[in-house]
DNA sequence: AGTCATCGTGTACAAAGTACACAATTGTAA
DNA sequence: TTACAATTGTGTACTTTGTACACGATGACT
């Protein structure tokens, strides 16, 4: 929660830099020891969880306003963007309406107005990652996608159906080239699917159909130094990876 | 185009009743004589055509804000309505800035600002639609898919965009119900599948996979008085139909 | 009654998806 | 050093889905 003095300031320059009732949220997937994690923020003095988002400065396209507002939060700046849904319900925000309410008069105040918002999510290299809080954030980490907290405002839901769009494209378009880092085992890499979809795979299955999208390259060496039989080691084949993005797989008709 | 008086009014009643720098346009697809038909608008004087759309009340849900301008455009009050994409290029509605930039201040211009806009494509009965100009356009007419006149504004880029959302659709969920009459053919249906995927599909194969969602019922006479073999007709059951708009078909995982 | 376009239906083959088992490798514990 | 447990790589039979294709039936028109 701001301050008297913060949130005026900030909504000063707010209205100067930024497009009134327009807000963009994302939904930042990263994974990791097998585990799919999302990143959140924590304000100061506030239960609640939140997605890190922001605002589209007057003249920006909105896609470069979210690489903007995650590159602030990650440092990182090549992601994987998808804009999927606007959030339009006009009490979205209203608690924090009601919060700043009485601080700062409606015409003054930044927060007092109804923002859409457009929901982006991203897939990101975790271990590229160094999350950053901003100036308001007491905290901005990773959280496990089943160990998720409470979340402000209507980000469970931009959540929810953040997750709903990852597995919609897991049926025309490949994952993992964001996801995974540069070297990865086959096993590795079904985890990840097994972590999007929320089932078990078969293992053999997995591992033709994965191969008959023709975008991985295997490695001479297997990776040694595990407890068990040395896995193979893959990488994207980044040209023809691109390639099934923009082409997308099979289509059903 | 407006006349400056009509600016000035329009204007003003914008600013006091709509959310500024957002806006809504509808890609309204209908089905008549086995032809794929979208909803246009033509201003008088000028020589692009528009797609219908407008602004969102102050206090009013996006997808509230899209039936209504459907409604007043349509006469429909039942529509199929889905949000696709939101567009945000900041210079998307340069045409517009300009053309009334020198009629009004830019303060007191609603014209004047930048315009995100949600991009919504609606799948209504062309039967029972009655096409109607606003005050300010010259035309409302059906227009065929492949005789599409000149778009203003990114209004191409966003008719494209549809069709793909629309073409996508098609892979996990049933279409028909909303574009096809009560009682239809076999051959009609398909026509519908043909136009919307732009190739010709196998007669046998596509009833064999469309019986096969099982959303469909047939009538037990079959339609006289055509030229030929009488087909049967068909009609969507409805409970089954929607059940498999919610649940989708087949995922692929 | 014959012609013609269209409609309904079935069958054989190919491709993709699913279920499942065995042998090889590696570190660890006996 | 050897047996063991866990994990990896690979192949085969079966089922389901998708595709190609042909025939007989119907109804209006002549």
């Amino acid at each position: 929660m701001l301050s008297k003095q913060q949130l005026i300031q900030y909504s000063d320059e707010a209205r100067k830099n930024y497009l009134d009732h327009v807000s963009i949220d994302c939904v930042v997937f990263g994974f990791h020891n097998g585990q799919m994690k999302v990143l959140l923020m924590k304000a100061y003095e506030e239960e609640q969880w939140y997605l890190p988002g922001g605002f589209v400065l007057k003249q920006e396209p909105i896609d470069d306003a979210a690489t903007r507002i995650l590159q602030e939060r990650t440092g990182l700046n090549k992601i994987f963007l998808q804009q999927f849904r606007v959030f339009g319900d006009p009490d979205r925000s209203k608690f924090h309406n009601d919060l700043y309410m009485e601080m700062l008069p409606v015409q003054e105040n930044w927060f007092s107005g109804r923002f859409l918002s457009i929901g982006y999510y991203a897939l990101v290299d975790f271990s590229g990652v160094a999350p950053q809080p901003d100036e308001f954030s007491e905290l901005c980490t990773w959280r496990d996608l089943d160990d998720m907290p409470g979340l402000q405002l209507d980000h469970e839901l931009i959540f929810k159906s953040a997750l709903d769009a990852l597995r919609l494209q897991l049926n025309y378009q490949p994952i993992g080239y964001n996801l995974m880092p540069k070297d990865f085992t086959m096993p590795e890499l079904q985890k990840l699917y097994e972590t999007i979809l929320d089932k078990k795979l078969d293992r053999r299955n997995f591992q033709r159909r994965i191969l008959a999208f023709g975008i991985l390259n295997r490695a001479d060496k297997p990776r040694k130094g595990g407890a068990h039989k040395a896995p193979y080691l893959y990488s994207f084949d980044l040209e023809k990876y691109t390639n099934a993005l923009t082409e997308g797989f099979k289509g059903g008709w």
